[in-house]
DNA sequence: AGATATAAATAGACAATGTCAATATTATTT
DNA sequence: AAATAATATTGACATTGTCTATTTATATCT
């Protein structure tokens, strides 16, 4: 009943096109990603992907939220069994955001610009907060010493690990080593944070 | 011998591309910043920018250059007359940032969007020394009891203040209180890692 | 001053893009 | 089998960045 097979060409079209798109991301950037561009990659006509996206913010959008879904996704494992102690896990998480931000920066650069977004669509959100809450409860359960609320710390924590990628991936921060502990800056940074909120 | 006094129909026509530029910028992002439309709002023709900008990129360029510098001037009288202590001064550029970003979204955006300037501008770079090297000297004089090294306080404030704004101008976070002190969030966070940094 | 070079603006063209409309083809439902 | 819906195609259009050729104004030089 709601299994398409086949139809016309493709059968599988949105997916491939999708598989497209995150193709183009991966090696030029969202600039790349056009509508005509992932339809000659899925060799359609350039119209063909108004089908399955209304437009191409509806198209860049599809592709963000595979990007998040898939963060969200390690975040909960990483939650669930990741380590033992609340803090623990926290850097984990951490070390993990930084990493596959370094690794994929088309990506991440993509999931926060709401430019490019779809402003209506709420599972972006919806899947931040499946970051987002856990995060909050593992700061609540660390019972850190510090005044401020567990939600301002998960948000300084979050505002920390983006504004640092962000400049890392925009080229105006370089990969270095702290000064005093001679180990890599992120994790100095991250490390000395986690220490002054005392878990 | 190099004053350039109305030629043709301007003669500050490189300066109201700027100024047309900078109030499309404000006013629709930078999507709404097309090398015809500054040429319209300045009312010459849609190739008479080429005589003053290479190309778009170039006229960004010009547009962030303009920005970020205001943005280094600001931060350099705070630097040097804006309070006692090193802390009171840090914490003074901090709010500082945080409310001119919140006040000109947009310009805040572009700044950042390596991908709209020219990457062989080295301006920009140089704007940013302007505020990073008095940064540094602060938390060097500040003197601080952690475990990194000044230019990583500098780096981490830096981070915690782009990625807050970022989050915030993006639509992810919203403006609110901390749970505990009751104070607006970004106040109750900056004040909490500033504490955290023993200065 | 007058000739000439340079700078600054204009008009026109081109390819690329997003998006719309009209049409054709395949699937699904009745 | 017929009708309907879904999916894809072609063609068109306005917008944009950018290039070339051309015109006009300013500056320079003898």
């Amino acid at each position: 009943m709601s299994e398409k097979r086949d139809p016309y060409h493709h059968g599988q079209l949105r997916a491939e096109l999708l598989k497209a798109g995150l193709a183009l991301l991966d090696g030029e950037g969202v600039d790349a990603v056009t509508v005509r561009a992932v339809a000659r990659s899925a060799g359609v006509a350039h119209s063909a992907p108004a089908n399955h996206f209304k437009d191409r913010r509806a198209l860049l959008t599809g592709l963000a939220v595979e990007i998040f879904r898939g963060r969200a996704e390690a975040a909960e494992r990483i939650f669930s069994e990741g380590a033992e102690s609340p803090k623990e896990r926290i850097k984990l998480f951490a070390r993990d955001w930084l990493a596959s931000g370094l690794a994929f920066p088309h990506r991440y650069r993509l999931i926060w610009r709401r430019d490019c977004l779809d402003p209506q669509n709420t599972i972006l959100n919806a899947e931040m907060d499946r970051i987002y809450d856990p995060l909050v409860a593992l700061f609540s359960e660390a019972g850190g010493q510090v005044h401020v609320s567990p939600q301002s710390q998960a948000i300084a924590l979050w505002s920390l690990l983006h504004g640092y990628l962000s400049m890392r991936l925009n080229g105006n921060l370089v990969e270095g080593l702290d000064e005093i502990t001679g180990r890599p800056r992120e994790d100095a940074i991250l490390e000395s944070w986690l220490t002054s909120q005392n878990i």
